[in-house]
DNA sequence: GTGAAAGCGCTAACAC
DNA sequence: GTGTTAGCGCTTTCAC
């Protein structure tokens, strides 16, 4: 490996200027700046990052925590998580937690601080108490969509209003004359899917259409839970004319799962997700969804991720994310009965 | 942050013995060990992996470059590799490229022998020259799922017999009947995906059966160029009774742009691709498909890459990887015709 | 067994 | 402008 002073030895210069050639160029004059990078090409010196991270005390890198990257939604927010952080000039590294608290905490005593600025936890598998012990030892640690917006958690967080994406898909069925609706709710970690579900029925009950239990059903994430669980409501409650789901992965398996029962999505029964997921415009019928604007909250996590690091003090505790947006598309059509 | 000499100072020892402590070095009397993991505890001391990489002249870090993880094939692969990394004790680094080989080429000058000890490099958005030009100088690198085992490249690498898939999906598609088949193919990067179409039909070919050129569309890797290919190939073949997709996301796509025409997935038409990604089987119909075993993948290539850090020298150049199996779903039924 | 000391590669005062 | 110097926090010989 080839080290700056291995450079500075070859530019008949020190280490010290090598390295003010690498950041601050202003005070190297350009004949010896001009010696040190021809060195450095000679050379092909790369900086130990290490090294740099131990010197300045920071690693320029940012990590994200999150449970299991196999769920589609992941990518997305890791994708423009990625490219916000790589603007601001920092890494990303992706932490799977896969499901396990045990390994998320593992993972935040050994990352927090030294491999990482600050960290982006994206659920909480670990405890809000945890994050909260680790934080005030290490670095800072952000809450990405946090789901509660009425009652901020003990962390700084990029707060989602998932009620209001409840509320407008649920106005957007009552519009279409909806009144027998199923619920898929996703267990999204420890009941994370409460307040989708929650602004949902509180907006039909102002409608006066009351949730019928029967026809609620709260599952793991995911299309096939989502296919299994709506094959079970159709058998119990046949004469629903829609299904809302907390979140795409479970809309998009109740879709299959109407298709292949002869019920024709929307004619026959409506369907509607949340999240937005790129799958959801990719399946047919495509899902009508309400976008949570995935890449946005990436963006905004990060920004405000590197803003906590830079300044701890005087940040607001909680940033409200974009709105949530109704994103109508081909699985919600007018309620047929009588 | 807490430092080891402020936890030396504590235990009224010197670092030395704390870090001999640390790595449990069988020569600390028990008693000492007692006393130094207690002011550990009590200081809430955790180690800077900066430091640490750079006195021990490694970092613990893998990285993984990948082109674009919202495809759905990454996330499975990574899911896999960072189990294998942390279960090795290692970290694991993911460097999304993009789709853009500057970035690559970034990332890997820049993390390759500091950030991380190996890299795995998942395609080849960036030459195999800059590659080959990097692994000399740096950390070793590891190509994955290298399709071309008949030529190895100048790097070490997983190989995975994809013309082997192919045939596989041929012999499958025979085996029910069909001669008039259409052809998918998958750009996955530079022509990746060039031996699952030749073997394919290699073995068509084979059996009498010669590809039909209009009936060949290559097209970009998604769902959704997978539905509009198919819609186009069905306007121009409307007598295919089969479809074969280099890949799931192309057979997935195809299958459902069938269902759109009204014609029945598999008793019009079958559709088999290759892959075994998770949607695979939580779509319906259930697709048949060529599994190329994944997660076996990802957990040889890591073991492979730790193995290449650990001894450069003497480690086979080309490893091969788990023989590709047919997996039967429901997306394929005997030829219908006549 | 434990401590002293050197050094990993870099940055950042502060002299000159 | 450039060099000198002193660390960053840890590991690792090598004395004792």
């Amino acid at each position: 490996m080839v080290t700056l002073s291995e450079v500075a030895k070859r530019a008949h210069v020190t280490a010290a200027t090598v390295s003010n050639v690498l950041r601050n160029r202003e005070k190297v004059r350009p004949e010896t700046a001009e010696r040190v990078l021809k060195a450095i090409a000679d050379l092909g010196y790369r900086p130990n990052l290490n090294a740099r991270a131990l010197a300045e005390g920071r690693s320029s890198t940012l990590a994200l925590m999150l449970s299991n990257i196999s769920n589609p939604f992941y990518p997305e927010f890791v994708l423009a998580a990625e490219r916000a952080a790589r603007k601001a000039g920092y890494f990303l590294m992706v932490c799977n937690t896969d499901d396990d608290a045990e390994i998320g905490r593992a993972y935040l005593n050994q990352i927090a601080g030294t491999l990482a600025d600050g960290v982006l936890v994206m659920n909480t598998d670990i405890a809000i108490n945890d994050l909260c012990a680790s934080a005030t030892h290490s670095a800072p640690i952000l809450l990405a969509m946090w789901e509660h917006p009425e009652t901020p958690p003990e962390l700084p967080c990029i707060a989602v209003d998932f009620a209001r994406a409840g509320e407008l898909a649920a106005q957007h069925l009552l519009e279409l004359g909806h009144r027998e609706v199923g619920l898929l709710i996703g267990d999204g970690c420890g009941g994370l899917q409460d307040a989708r579900s929650n602004g949902f029925r509180a907006t039909m009950r102002a409608a006066g259409v009351e949730a019928d239990t029967a026809a609620v059903l709260q599952i793991r994430d995911s299309i096939d839970a989502g296919y299994a669980a709506c094959m079970q409501l159709m058998a119990v409650r046949p004469f629903v004319t829609a299904i809302f789901a907390t979140n795409d992965l479970l809309a998009i398996g109740a879709a299959q799962a109407l298709i292949t029962l002869g019920r024709a999505v929307p004619d026959d029964v409506s369907v509607i997700g949340i999240t937005d997921i790129q799958l959801a415009h990719q399946v047919h019928p495509a899902l009508t969804t309400v976008a949570i604007q995935t890449a946005e909250i990436a963006e905004l996590s990060i920004e405000s991720l590197i803003r906590l690091i830079q300044a701890p003090e005087r940040q607001p505790s909680m940033v409200i994310g974009p709105p949530p947006q109704l994103v109508v598309r081909a699985s919600t059509g007018p309620c047929r009965r009588r």
